[in-house]
RNA sequence: GCCUACGUAGUAUAGUGGUGAGUAUCGGGGCCUCCCACGCCUCAGACCUGGGUUCAAAUCCCGGCGUAGGCACCA
């Protein structure tokens, strides 16, 4: 009798409708790694072409790229991943909890340890009598534990790979490369899709915590000094974000509106480059179908901040039950290029007219594409109301864009509405066929996925060429002619037309009222 | 990594130291049906994994893997 949870209703739908799968699930594979399926491909594909949309076509200036996931071990001692990334543990000889043994020496007796080395930590431990904060039990000597995956390159190389941790430091590691060919001026931007790999101690809930995942990102590369220049900061000094501020987090206090403009007054908003990529996650997130009360940005404690980083606002997205940070906003700094520029003794400036060369300065909006198809999921997913549960996808994110089905498998219906399927197909619609069950069913299934339309041929098709548009949002029915039906259904997931609007022009049938 | 609970068809569940492992739903095929998981027939499908105890283990014990929650860790 026990009551499940949203999030085991969301698994459920994900693995019995092909949305998400966990991996080698059949070798009960380890944690932390989830596949798409076949709808959840569509849904992860239409999202990842909304953001290259707004994030890279939209800009003049926005170079994609797409990197290695393997790269050697000199390009993490530069970035620093294998010293941040390299917790030491040390463990609990009773209870066996574990503990960063930095953290736990901190806390107890307020030592920084910076820098320190095993031994230099276990030496301190023993000392200062630091004892376990559950059971105050004995503490093991530390171990290294790294967040990185390691291989080895080569068939009896000892050469370190990893595999990357961010997706970033391809766009360091090929700056020179991408603002030569592509003749880059400051400000610009190089953009990347891919996968990164995390050895989490312990993954957990579903898509939020992943040992592989996907980041969308940008390093846009700024002259520091026109950081608080952005070409279309009148434009958008006015948009309203919410803030969770440094103040209201001590406060335990709610997230703050005010204009970019404001927040840049305020000394809340870094500069305005990162102002204008809030402007910009907000649009997308909205059009991710989330309302703007559902999300902020909070800005990270100076401790929570990651050690390239002078200033970082996550936005994060408010659920029934939690909170879920999906967009990583940092300003790196010169910090990348110029440890690159040290360590591979690579020129890593570029010539700004009138000023000679410089190291430009970074700022890195980071999408966890992961956590956002979950946010979506989430977010769409409706219980109520039907006896089936369905989700209410953005029409452009939806699996298919529309069902074509034939109310019965006889009197030709079927064959016409399959020709019907081709025809849309030709025309470049994303449709799907189905003839099994009874049309209650169909609707259902497809109501199960987010298929936003339904288009039916029945008996009136084989008399006047005439087919019903079923929305699903509100399961009203149009009726069109068979010739229309494509560009109609293309204008709605376009959303040139709504629904309401084409109601008003066709005749209106069959209203379900249960 | 620790603690607690759990692990039976795709999903949800029933059940017992010796069973033909039951039910619902989903899925495939067929019938029916002029619009929202109708109904009927039919087929297919499961005791997480490894070891131990036992004449006998899916059931009891231990380890592993996984899931949920809590701790810790992490962004």
């Amino acid at each position: 009798m026990k009551k499940k949870s949203l999030q085991e209703d969301i698994v459920d739908v994900c693995l019995r409708r092909g949305i998400i799968f966990p991996s080698a699930e059949i070798y009960n594979g380890p944690s932390g790694f989830y596949e798409f399926g076949p709808v959840g491909e569509s849904i992860r594909q239409n999202i990842i072409q909304l953001w290259q949309e707004a994030f890279v076509n939209a800009e003049n200036n926005v170079y994609e790229i797409s990197g290695s996931t393997i790269l050697p071990e000199n390009v993490f001692e530069a970035s620093g991943h294998l010293e941040s990334f390299n917790d030491p543990l040390t463990q609990c000889e009773g209870c066996k909890s574990m503990f960063r043994a930095d953290h736990i020496i901190e806390e107890q007796v307020g030592i920084n340890v910076d820098g320190k080395s095993l031994a230099e930590l276990f030496d301190i431990i023993k000392e200062k009598n630091i004892v376990c904060n559950t059971c105050k039990g004995v503490l093991t000597m530390p171990r290294e534990f790294n967040m990185m995956f390691s291989t080895t390159i080569g068939p009896v190389s000892d050469k370190t790979g990893y595999l990357r941790p961010e997706t970033a430091q391809n766009i360091f590691l090929n700056f020179r490369r991408i603002s030569h060919s592509m003749r880059a001026k400051l400000p610009f931007g190089v953009a990347q899709i891919g996968k990164a790999y995390r050895n989490e101690i312990s993954p957990r809930n579903f898509l939020i915590r992943l040992r592989e995942f996907e980041q969308m990102e940008i390093e846009m590369f700024v002259d520091p000094d026109e950081i608080n220049n952005h070409t279309y900061w009148d434009d958008i000094k006015d948009f309203e974000v919410r803030i969770l501020t440094r103040e209201a987090q001590q406060k335990n206090g709610k997230p703050k509106k005010m204009t970019l403009e404001q927040g840049i007054t305020d000394k809340i908003i870094h500069n305005q480059y990162m102002a204008y990529y809030m402007f910009k996650e907000s649009l997308f997130v909205q059009d991710l179908g989330i309302s703007e009360d559902q999300f902020w940005f909070r800005h990270l404690l100076e401790n929570q901040t990651a050690h390239y980083s002078k200033a970082n606002y996550d936005l994060e997205i408010q659920f029934p039950f939690g909170i879920v940070e999906c967009i990583g906003l940092a300003y790196r700094t010169d910090y990348d290029l110029i440890k690159h520029a040290e360590k591979s003794k690579t020129n890593m400036q570029i010539n700004v007219p009138g000023k000679g060369n410089i190291v430009p300065h970074v700022i890195e909006p980071s999408f966890g594409l992961n956590r956002l198809v979950y946010a979506v999921l989430l977010n769409s997913y409706i219980s109520e109301g039907r006896e089936w549960t369905w989700f209410k996808f953005p029409k452009s994110i939806a699996p298919w864009e529309a069902l074509i089905t034939p109310l019965m498998k006889k009197d030709g219906m079927d064959e016409t509405a399959e020709n019907l399927y081709w025809d849309l197909k030709d025309q470049g619609i994303d449709a799907i066929y189905d003839n099994s069950g009874n049309i209650g069913k169909r609707y259902a299934r497809n109501d199960e996925v987010g298929v936003p339309f339904c288009i039916t041929v029945d008996y009136d098709t084989l008399k006047d060429e005439t087919v019903t548009i079923r929305d699903r949002d509100t399961t009203e029915q149009i009726r069109v002619s068979m010739d229309e039906v494509g560009s109609i259904i293309r204008e709605l997931i376009l959303e040139i037309i709504t629904w309401e609007e084409i109601k008003e022009e066709t005749e209106v049938l069959n209203e379900n009222t249960e």
